[in-house]
DNA sequence: CATGGTTGTTTAAGGCACTGAAGTAAATGG
DNA sequence: CCATTTACTTCAGTGCCTTAAACAACCATG
């Protein structure tokens, strides 16, 4: 046994791991700005986006989010304080209700999108070849 | 014109930002487990391994952490009590207070960072060759 | 030096995110 | 029908975070 660690990672590893560290504090403070810039915190980004795509019930936002439906609760009312979310009653189940964004939330969700240009610089160095290798390897390790 | 908006993205580079999100979440989310799994929250995980490379003034540490000084008091206050760091007097200028992870804070941080296993797995089915063009790729985003 | 401005840290007040426990209303399955 | 489960909310408590204000120590200038 030349080396008594379970499984100790190579040196290349190593940096592999300290780098996506890097640039996953680069992203998510630009994605926190980016909220910012339209006086929202990073968990209502989050929950807007979502409903950008497609109504959800709250159970379901929880489940997203990965966090207790209590929780939601709160964003949600904070959003539709402001008239960005809506809560919908659902017609098949009385308990449920649906949140969706409002015509105002989309605006701004279709904003937020744009404004993630911080998150879209630094790919500007690469060239078409190589944002496509960088896709094949992030595809892999999403679905590893 | 044929498009109106300012610099819209091809599809490819749309993509690889969606790939980063995911790839950022997962990361992000395996952050806090194997923070979690030494009772530890994500903010005083990333203090401790800060202060696991050198001791910092709590000035620096707000700095390193984007983060207001008056907030780094309140993390260094729960840090300190439970034996993980604790503050020296700066012998060139009393007013500075050096936050240093103790002995103990040391081996949590050092156990937090093999924890992150999370964050090693999907690099595990890429050969040698495809960890060395991410870590290029990375780089180049890094430093952009 | 003395003094006035700056710097490093803390305290206090307040908002948001989050959890767990308890409560209410509606659905569901004997 | 009634007991259980499900969806959501409310409440209490913790932590992160910011701003404003306080304090002590440093420092430059006259």
């Amino acid at each position: 046994m030349p080396t008594p660690q379970k499984t100790r990672p190579d040196a290349l590893t190593m940096e592999v791991v300290e780098l996506i560290g890097d640039v996953v504090a680069r992203f998510y403070s630009d994605y926190e700005d980016a909220a910012a810039e339209h006086a929202l915190t990073g968990a209502q980004a989050r929950l807007l986006s979502l409903l950008s795509l497609e109504p959800l019930p709250m159970r379901k936002l929880a489940q997203k989010l990965k966090c207790e439906p209590s929780n939601v609760t709160g964003i949600v009312d904070r959003l539709e304080a402001r008239a960005l979310v809506e809560r919908r009653p659902d017609p098949a189940d009385r308990r449920v209700k649906v949140a969706a964004a409002t015509e105002a939330g989309l605006q701004v969700a279709r904003e937020l999108r744009e404004g993630l240009r911080f998150a879209r610089e630094p790919l500007a160095g690469l060239s078409q070849g190589e944002r496509e290798s960088l896709r094949d390897l992030l595809r892999r390790m999403r679905d590893a």
